[in-house]
DNA sequence: TGATTTACTGAAAGCGCTTTCGGAGATCTT
DNA sequence: AAGATCTCCGAAAGCGCTTTCAGTAAATCA
């Protein structure tokens, strides 16, 4: 199963490369005999052309592949994130006709390791890269590189690239501030791996709010994984520990919010009522769920759509100055945080 | 920003093509001094080295990348069985050092050509396909072609190529066979868009089943999209009808069953004693709802792992004779078909 | 100082394919 | 039957890069 090449086919027939060539791509100056012949051959023996020697001879070199390398660990491909994500992705990409080059860095292999693995085996010529850390050596690597990249997600030195974020900060006050004037004074926190970016600004929006609220609001917190076992396990320790149960738990994922009040129910305690949950994401099954989830709005398919833009811009023009997007978080209103009459919990149900 | 080559840039230094490729790969004979000039000037003039021709010089003429084309329409990408099967393919390919191309066709383009594209780009080597037709033109291409490449999903005729199914007819009666148990009359179906092969033998399952129980058993069928508002709408026209509620509904996706069991709710009615409802897929968030969903589980993380060992098993080989997995489907017995005491529901909640 | 090494660069072949061009033989004109 | 016209195929020049090999000038040695 030896790989063949052009010429040895060639040989083969006692042709020669030329005549193979255009037998195989159909030009007209061949006569049918030869090129059925030909043809017959190269599917006998196999025969696959070096799509590599085509495109250069084609002079068609280009490469427009953008890669996004999922990065390792915390439930990555099972996010919902990751999916919407993708979709924006995809879409703008596919309307400017490139294509998306989907990875993660296998056990062994460091992530930076398949950044350059990707570069070398000419697989993409630009990146998206998510869930920025503070310090993020994927964004020193490709600035040094001189690679087009944009970022979902800030580092902590960012002015000189072009990157797109939530305002989570603003984000975690607005959480903050609800749970206050909802009268709640043992406020919680679930935090999403701190390891990312912007789980540490959210703590601090959250934290910051607090602070500023006075002595007598009292908040605990605790990383989850984003998930929704995560979620739940963390809740159900909270609720059958010795302290006074949390009365408003915001979750750094709505995944971990639905978590979060099956546990609270299966406490035999009334989400909303009891303990009020706001959730991050606003991913689709938000609103199905009961009750729904009040949820900070994470327009991420829109995410996904304005990164991929903006790195096209920067494709198109590689000297254009970076660009920054910081998009503001809206707090969607639902039943997951607000009291009901317990006693009528049926009627609840006609909405 | 035109395109500058190698042998423009040496032209532009003064040296030859040689010496600048050596000096920009950092070759040992070359003098720190020209190094760092090329290196410059390379960076200076945007010079962009092509890695077609890299690699055809180099010899690294393998694509190792397997392409995944998203099926247009129809909810595609925030469907969570693509997340899951995607981490299912990403996983397996990374442990083979291959990598994944996701891409879907742009409105205007025909999803074959998104096929013929990826070849001629060199961007791919092999395909996954997925939801497969009746009648798919991409086998037919595929194969014609002698493209090595695998289904998730079967195609009227299918004994010529790899694929991997699940078994949905079976699934379909087992859970048609669980209503009848359960003492329901008056069934119903919310089937995923019937383009889709899974989709007929989901039906067919259910109808066959509903036939054989005899007369006194009824159903009635509508085509959904696989996404919450279409198993929303449909129920809740349902519920608007003149008829006699359905007693039992399957819905053809857990998203679906989380649709249709909102629109129940709204109704007043109480979800698995009212109405009973069974969905498919078990995504991870079934389980996490109030009432679990009963669901038909599929493993699709484990379905997308599958079908990427067996395709890289027939790229390893590409004469081994064709493999065919049907999955059983299992019913994963949850909350939302069964009957509680109406009083109790508070009961209920603490479980 | 002449021989020898060392340091660096240039010339050239080649990766596997496409494509233009020209030419040999066959077929067609008048 | 001689030229004109087709058919069909081979020769050869690239595509943009890498890499080996040889060659020159400078540095080192005896």
């Amino acid at each position: 199963m030896a790989a063949i090449n052009l010429k040895q086919l060639a040989l083969h027939l006692g042709l020669t490369p030329s005549t193979v060539s255009r037998a195989l791509n159909n030009y007209s100056d061949i006569s049918a005999d030869t090129r059925r012949r030909v043809q017959e051959a190269a599917k006998e023996l196999n025969y696959r052309p070096s799509r590599v020697a085509q495109q250069l001879a084609r002079g068609q070199s280009r490469v427009d592949t953008v890669a996004y390398v999922v990065p390792p660990g915390v439930h990555r491909f099972s996010d919902p994130f990751f999916a919407s994500f993708i979709a924006g992705v995809g879409d703008a990409l596919a309307s400017a006709e490139r294509d998306l080059l989907i990875t993660t860095p296998s056990c062994q292999i460091s992530e930076l390791e398949v950044y350059r693995r990707l570069l070398r085996e000419n697989k993409a010529n630009a990146f998206i890269v998510t869930r920025t850390r503070p310090q993020d050596e994927r964004v020193k690597f490709l600035k040094e590189k001189n690679i087009p990249f944009v970022c979902h997600g800030r580092t902590t030195r960012s002015k000189d690239y072009s990157w797109y974020d939530v305002d989570m900060l603003s984000g975690a006050k607005l959480v903050a501030n609800r749970f206050i004037e909802q009268g709640h004074k043992r406020l919680a926190l679930i935090t999403p791996p701190t390891m990312f970016n912007f789980s540490r600004l959210l703590e601090q929006g959250f934290r910051q709010t607090i602070k500023k609220a006075g002595d007598e609001i009292t908040m605990q917190c605790e990383e989850g994984t984003m998930s929704e076992s995560s979620g739940f396990d963390i809740t159900y320790r909270w609720l059958n520990a010795a302290e006074a149960n949390p009365e408003a738990i915001f979750c750094g994922s709505d995944a971990m919010a639905i978590g979060a009040m099956q546990a609270i129910q299966q406490h035999g305690l009334l989400v909303g009522t009891d303990i009020a949950i706001i959730g991050y994401g606003d991913f689709p099954l938000a609103s199905y769920v009961t009750p729904g989830i009040t949820t900070l709005r994470q327009p991420i398919s829109s995410a996904g759509e304005q990164v991929t833009r903006m790195l096209l811009r920067n494709l198109a023009d590689p000297d254009r100055a970076p660009e920054h997007i910081l998009q503001p978080l809206q707090l969607i209103e639902r039943d997951s945080d607000r009291r009901v009459d317990r006693n009528n919990l049926l009627e609840l149900r006609r909405k």
